[in-house]
DNA sequence: GCTATAATTAGATATTTATCTAATTAACTA
DNA sequence: TAGTTAATTAGATAAATATCTAATTATAGC
């Protein structure tokens, strides 16, 4: 939870994931996208593994990311649970 | 959208909002309830102010705390459209 | 085996964040 | 009005975060 929070706090982590929510993307697609190094993409990319909400291949020299959901149905619920409990008076 | 996730980033922030899902609570009777200094627990609602995560209304030397859900339905949206979106392969 | 490419790891650094103590502001109360 | 209480603001600081450059690792292709 402490992690997905984390994880989900960077503008440029939750633009990747937006990015493969359209689909599969290596590593240095990724980059390409953001006016930022590579080793500083593999940081969040890294970030965002650690929190379940990527995971990763490697196909020869390429790595291959993909976005996991799973994860997410914690922060919704949460979420959720806050906006639709009435208070309790 | 920032601010908001900036605000839920902390657990000491989530706690709170937790807290006031059951009732409104005045500042003190927030701080109390960590192991934290006033100015800490202060600092921390001013962020969920500044995220309207909360709002804040004095009577008197106390200032009460209630929770503002509105601007979760945000996050809400954000995080469902990432879920629910298939691949467009 | 050498050279090029993709990606990550290591190390440095500026900025942001969470926390503290001390000081201030505002309101109540004797 | 002097003292007390609730809360915030100011200022300092240690730790976390995001970024960079340089170095390393792994694979591919000649």
């Amino acid at each position: 939870m402490n992690l997905l929070f984390k994880a989900l706090r960077d503008p440029t982590r939750r633009r990747i994931l937006e990015m493969l929510k359209e689909r599969d993307l290596t590593a240095g697609q990724i980059a390409e996208a953001f006016a930022m190094t590579a080793p500083s993409i593999s940081y969040h990319l890294d970030l965002l593994k650690h929190a379940q909400l990527v995971s990763a291949r490697k196909k020869g020299q390429f790595v291959t990311y993909s976005l996991e959901t799973t994860v997410l149905d914690e922060s919704l619920g949460w979420i959720l649970d806050l906006i639709k409990k009435g208070k309790k008076k």
